[in-house]
DNA sequence: ATTCCCTTTCCTGTTT
DNA sequence: TAAACAGGAAAGGGAA
């Protein structure tokens, strides 16, 4: 069984407790946030000239799109607990963004997470409206963003006024270091967060160099078929996974037998836990960044959806597997795997539909393919 | 170290 | 005929 829900653990939001009284914050406002009640307001998000006045900050779309489809709690980093918010890296400030929204009970997906991977020393230098403009997201609406926006600058002042207070105690009593107080042993070098740590360090979705490995990543020298012909694909294909004439000799020539070259998989790099297909899948039909565009539902209640731009999808896998290579050919090929489990099923003669099994991921939504039209109370809730 | 599961890659054959 | 589909085979990699 895939394990596509996680549960939400309150006490991860009790590990850091500010000296000061934490700044005041609205529960009640953000109940509209929980998972199952926020749908209501989707549907009309591009429609909406007051939200689109709220531009979203340049970003780069291969990362956002990897933050968007990742579960990334599982490798967030709480180093910035133990640091000024000043020392905080962009992974930190993101880490401690999503923090503050569980605390919020916001779910961490709901969140632009990625529109905050800024060093501390900017976040500490961000204004209101700077924070409310990184907010926007589409499946809020202005309001309901300001709402967030107004929590996390309050914490992040908060926080601030924590720094000043250690900063000054550090001054009158000597103390080495401000937040010396958390253990630190030697153990940590074998716990999770450690390996969150070379996560969040060592991946980095853009780096050009894990999106073009060397040619000389078999180290397999006794399989000398494949290293010089199939080892590395980045070396026999073209970057659209097209072969040349000369590749498509030397396949006539050398059948290539069956499985994945030695040396193909990208080692140069930790790769957190990512989402499995199904799951993958049901992230992007329940985002209307790409539900109904490139996949849509062709009948929810059976839990049955069509691919409107297959190769769209699986270059979007590409994407976030650090894959160019990707084909819907392939993607498919790994989605028919969960036949078996009945996470997917087939639909005979429907071509480019499938459909979620007893065994899949959640999909529930009371708005599929966002076509839900806005009632007068969202709208009222707009303008008040 | 081993095993299991998921994924990737390539393949052959079938269906639409 | 091309595209999509089905599934075998083999291998990589992560997690338990």
């Amino acid at each position: 069984m895939i394990d596509y829900a996680r549960p939400y653990d309150q006490n991860m939001c009790d590990i850091y407790l500010p000296p000061m009284p934490p700044a005041p914050t609205r529960l009640d406002d953000f109940q509209v946030f929980k998972k199952g009640n926020a749908s209501h307001i989707y549907g009309t998000y591009y429609s909406n000239a007051t939200y689109d006045t709220y531009e979203e900050p340049g970003i780069d779309s291969a990362a956002n799109v990897y933050q968007n489809l990742l579960s990334y709690r599982e490798y967030l980093s709480d180093d910035w607990k133990y640091k000024m918010v000043v020392d905080w890296s962009e992974e930190d400030t993101m880490s401690w963004i999503t923090d503050a929204a569980q605390c919020m009970g916001i779910s961490e997906l709901d969140v632009p997470v990625y529109n905050f991977r800024v060093s501390g020393l900017e976040l500490r230098n961000m204004k209101r409206e700077d924070v409310l403009h990184r907010m926007a997201h589409p499946n809020f609406d202005l309001s309901s963003s300001r709402r967030i926006a107004d929590s996390v600058y309050e914490k992040l002042q908060a926080r601030l006024h924590e720094d000043m207070q250690r900063q000054s105690s550090i001054f009158r009593y000597g103390e080495s270091e401000a937040y010396h107080h958390e253990p630190q042993t030697v153990l940590d070098l074998d716990t999770i967060d450690h390996k969150n740590r070379l996560y969040m360090s060592d991946y980095k979705p853009n780096d050009s160099t894990l999106m073009h490995p060397g040619c000389d990543s078999s180290d397999d020298a006794e399989d000398v078929f494949r290293s010089s012909e199939t080892a590395s694909p980045e070396c026999s294909y073209g970057s659209d996974g097209s072969k040349s004439g000369d590749e498509e000799d030397k396949r006539k020539m050398f059948k290539r037998p069956p499985g994945r070259p030695k040396g193909s998989g990208r080692k140069t790099f930790k790769r957190p836990r990512s989402v499995s297909v199904p799951e993958f899948l049901r992230n992007l039909l329940l985002d209307p960044k790409y539900c109904p565009s490139i996949i849509k539902w062709e009948d929810h209640s059976l839990g049955k959806f069509r691919f409107v731009k297959p190769d769209e999808v699986a270059k979007l896998w590409g994407k976030m597997k650090q894959n160019d290579n990707m084909t819907f050919e392939k993607f498919s090929r790994a989605m028919r795997y969960h036949y078996r489990q009945s996470v997917l099923v087939s639909v005979p003669t429907a071509r480019l539909v499938y459909q979620f099994g007893s065994k899949g991921p959640d999909i529930n939504t009371d708005n599929p393919n966002f076509v839900k039209v806005k009632t007068e109370m969202d709208m009222s809730d707009m303008y008040s």
